[in-house]
DNA sequence: TTACGCCCTGTAGTTAGGTATAGGGTCAAG
DNA sequence: CTTGACCCTATACCTAACTACAGGGCGTAA
């Protein structure tokens, strides 16, 4: 697969690709001996797909390398492994905890404001409800 | 109160306090007519409380001058109000359905890595247990 | 062979949300 | 009236995660 081809399927930009070989998150990237093209096979797609996943999970690119290091681990390093994975295991859990704690807010607001389509206030409680302000000028 | 008062009681930086003003989080700020010192009331504090509460719930600042806007619109505006909340609460749920998905392949790579130091494994197991992740709907 | 699209490197710009520094003016205590 | 803490503006810098050139090479089809 070229650049262009890879960017295509995993649907990113092939600037961002180039991005990700820079900051080692797509490993040594394999070249063509007479071009000097980069060479793409399904594991980079595979790897993309990881990539996406975990940044959507709330992990930044320089964490997602961390995970993805794991890999890389000779057998004799799975007790370390195993540390990372707990620590990596329990930052997620952390995570969550936030997660959960904003969404318990946002599910208030949302109840606030559908009283205020049953009752008569004059103002929007969503807004009360964050803080009584006076709005910009 | 001075801008290095109002950064105490705030708890943020002064150069967070200017930074926010440029970004119009805080209305037009009055200003001592001698020296040119900003000066701050009872009122800044409790913007100030907003906008962190806002950020918190997981509204970018940008977000937060829209809702200070808002404020000023008649009920009608709260129905914006709510989508934006339910907008939010929505992005939340993704995250943490994806945080579910990693935690859940973190543990497997654990499982595998406990497994490897009771067995005659020759490779650490977690190169494949990687590979075997699940890919998003 | 020419044309066109895709590839290369390198550098620079962007947005978000600040933080730091330089070069000054101001205020209040002693 | 000096000193030190605090204020002012302006500019630069920071990390994250891209995005956009500029200037040049490669591949393939007519």
């Amino acid at each position: 697969m070229t650049i262009g081809e890879l960017a295509k399927a995993a649907k990113v930009s092939v600037q961002t690709l180039r991005f990700y070989e820079r900051e080692g998150l797509l490993g040594p990237v394999h070249r063509r001996a007479d071009s000097g093209y980069r060479e793409f096979d399904d594991d980079a797609l595979a790897r993309l797909a990881f990539i996406r996943r975990a940044q959507q999970a709330g992990f930044a690119l320089r964490e997602v390398l961390d995970l993805l290091e794991l890999q890389v681990l000779p057998l004799e390093a799975c007790a370390d492994v195993r540390t990372k994975v707990r620590a990596k295991l329990a930052e997620i859990d952390t995570r969550m905890k936030e997660l959960r704690r904003v969404r318990t807010e946002l599910r208030r607001l949302e109840r606030a404001c559908a009283q205020a389509e049953t009752g008569a206030d004059a103002s929007c409680p969503v807004l009360d409800e964050l803080g009584r302000i006076t709005p910009p000028a």
